[in-house]
DNA sequence: GGTATTTTCGAGTCAAGCTCATTAAAGGAC
DNA sequence: GTCCTTTAATGAGCTTGACTCGAAAATACC
């Protein structure tokens, strides 16, 4: 029994290390040179195998690229959940501090990857890097949200899906600013900025008036903001009930 | 003389006409299809011309895909412009939202046109649009928010590229969850609201405390009235809700 | 040890971007 | 109008690279 176990075992532990191998050369080669310019012939040479061979794991290019990438948002996911572990503050803010520097650093550091996830995604419309991959990444943000609002530290009327797209989006696009100077060994002074002014501007936007006042941007110009915000709530509230 | 010059002329104009309906063969079939799925040949037979006549007039696949993109980046760039020079408001924050109204809805309408940028600069480092063309565009943002600080609307010590990072990668993101949502029929009631928050965020967070005043519902009599306007508005609300 | 099953392989197929020799058209001189 | 030169258009064929498939090697089973 045992030693009909054992092999079996082996076995499929044998095949996982070969998928495992194919896939590390498909990294490879795909950060190196892009989807496109990737060879199949290459990758296979990399990994040591066949060309043939690397079809009876993946059914085409595209998906051995999605399993490239989808591995590399599960170990994102498992980086930035380590990080809501380990940090120190317990207040939402300085929690949100620590998301931010994390995504910004791992998108910069990582900006191959993110670059063929959004080129994959948008290029080759049926096969996209699946939903589940990018939810289960931006859920450390959510829950993060949902819990500074459970805790009173932020408006209970705020939306999360849309700060979430502020959060990720302003970050997205300060990456690739960041990026794009010339001058790489400046990059990490610029990311202390960035992360900052993400921080102020939840505290502004969407923090209780407690942390306002806490934050020293209390008075007329906070109240009008919560005016805005209540207006374009009852606009919306307006526009569901003219349409339903 | 004139004869001479006529020909010549109706000559340019005929190649320049010829490389119109190319540009605009070329854009139907990228919108359909991608940049991958789009045939070369199914481009010459809708321009109406031979498959080799096509690289007479462009190197390349992908630089025509760029000449395609560069058109359609210089349409949206004009009508930004036209934007800012009907709009009625005068102030900042008026100016921002008929911005941001427009770059939505256009991102949203033309999100082919814009996953089809991305993709292919990410994809193709070797070929991309070309920076002048999107910095051109933003560019509408630029000055519209270097005059909002000239006029001691923001903050003068704000950065730029900073706030010009969380406008359009807000927007961008949140076009992409607005566009996801299944129900097609409420995307335009969703966008109302994030125009708004964005005005309400560049407000709180990079607004002067004057500029509140100057909008004209000054000081705290300003702030009086409109809690009265949305009281009388909740309570519309609170009769429809009942009602129905 | 022999048979059945699974896995690997790379030469060959096919599709699509691109080239180039050939053909057609336009311009100009008389 | 005719001949010559120059420019534009064409599509059959070349090239490249993803993918297939029949055969061979490895493995499992008895």
């Amino acid at each position: 029994m045992a030693s009909k176990a054992v092999p079996a075992e082996t076995q499929r532990a044998k095949l996982e290390r070969k998928e495992g191998v194919i896939l590390a050369a498909a990294r490879a080669i795909f950060v190196d040179h892009g989807f496109d310019g990737a060879r199949m012939q290459e990758i296979a040479r990399r990994a040591g195998i066949g060309e043939g061979t690397i079809y009876s794991y993946y059914e085409s290019k595209a998906e051995l690229m999605l399993a490239v990438l989808e591995q590399f948002w599960d170990g994102l996911t498992r980086e930035a959940e380590d990080v809501m572990i380990s940090v120190q503050a317990t207040d939402f803010f300085g929690r949100l501090e620590a998301l931010a520097a994390y995504h910004l650093a791992a998108v910069i550091r990582n900006s191959d990857f993110i670059n063929l996830t959004f080129a994959l995604r948008r290029n080759n419309s049926e096969v996209s890097v699946s939903r589940d991959h990018l939810r289960q990444y931006v859920a450390v943000f959510d829950e993060l949200f949902l819990r500074g609002q459970d805790r009173g530290e932020l408006r209970p009327d705020a939306i999360l899906w849309q700060a979430r797209d502020i959060f990720y989006g302003s970050l997205e696009y300060s990456a690739r600013s960041i990026e794009m100077t010339i001058d790489a060994e400046r990059i990490p002074r610029e990311q202390g900025p960035v992360v900052d002014q993400m921080v102020a501007l939840f505290r502004s936007h969407y923090g209780t008036g407690d942390s306002a006042v806490a934050t020293g941007t209390a008075g007329l110009a906070g109240v009008e903001t919560r005016l805005d915000q209540l207006t374009a709530q009852i606009e919306t509230l307006n526009e569901r009930l003219s349409g339903a």
